[in-house]
DNA sequence: GCAGATGCGTGCGCCGTGCACGCTATTCTG
DNA sequence: CAGAATAGCGTGCACGGCGCACGCATCTGC
């Protein structure tokens, strides 16, 4: 019982990355907010979303990748009019990265976007069902093993 | 109600695609059955648990990437003895992309590491809820716009 | 004041990826 | 049956993201 529930749970998670970025969903949503980005500024850009202001430094460790990565991602997303570079008045030497209300809107939007997608199937389901796997899902996201 | 419960499962996923990179999980995973490849080797292995044997062609398709890319992946994995190139009988051009029997006991193998990692979180769930999350992810990924 | 530490941006090399090409084998057509 | 067209595969090439290491500016402890 117990052990068939994980491996389909694994299998699924599997599947469920792994299409991720097969399917390019992602890729999409980025490309119609802005041109000449590429769906790994999601992340960055989300992050950022979740952290609020915060230096590359800690947003790095948020996202997962290295400091360089996220201050290469910043100019892109400074150039496209997201994010924006804040001098630190506490450390001149920190910059504060911050989104730009575009960047806010951009967010929102994609946001919206891919939980459009989602409700559009979970509609299609008994309505206790969907409520409980949001309920699990977010459970699992906040205890789970990742 | 609905929209929030679009929103949240929006929100896991991405937290959960995300992390799945992060925290290096699918990387520690293949770096602990053979030396020489990197997390992207998984999907390609896997899809062809999944598949059974195939071409290159076909694999590359579920997997979501160039043959060419599929092509690289087979001949490392060969060479870590995972995967078998098979010449198919029925066309001579055609090869045939085999799992060996290490090869399907490191997928096994992987998949009953995660599996482990899963159930330890869901343990900790009361009864009918961990079945109940199990079901709707099943399901979400069967159905879902991924 | 000065040495060490901290935050940041950038040059460099590595590697995965898609595209385009060439080769071989198969299939279609007259 | 022969020749052209097609399909499957592997590889050279260029592009881009990433981590590492360095240099610069700034802060902090003695």
């Amino acid at each position: 019982m117990t052990s068939l529930t994980g491996g389909d749970v694994a299998e699924a998670i599997g599947l469920l990355i792994q299409r991720s970025t097969r399917t390019g969903l992602y890729a999409a949503l980025v490309a119609d907010i802005a041109e000449g980005l590429d769906e790994n500024a999601y992340p960055v850009l989300s992050g950022l979303a979740r952290t609020g202001p915060c230096n590359a430094a800690d947003l790095a460790a948020v996202v997962g990748i290295d400091r360089s990565g996220v201050s290469r991602h910043a100019s892109r997303l400074e150039a496209a009019g997201l994010l924006r570079r804040q001098p630190d008045p506490a450390d001149r030497r920190a910059v504060l990265l911050v989104l730009t209300e575009a960047g806010v809107a951009a967010v929102a939007e994609m946001r919206r976007r891919f939980a459009e997608r989602i409700e559009a199937c979970l509609a299609t389901w008994p309505p206790g069902e969907a409520e409980a796997f949001a309920r699990g899902l977010r459970r699992f996201v906040e205890e789970g093993p990742f």
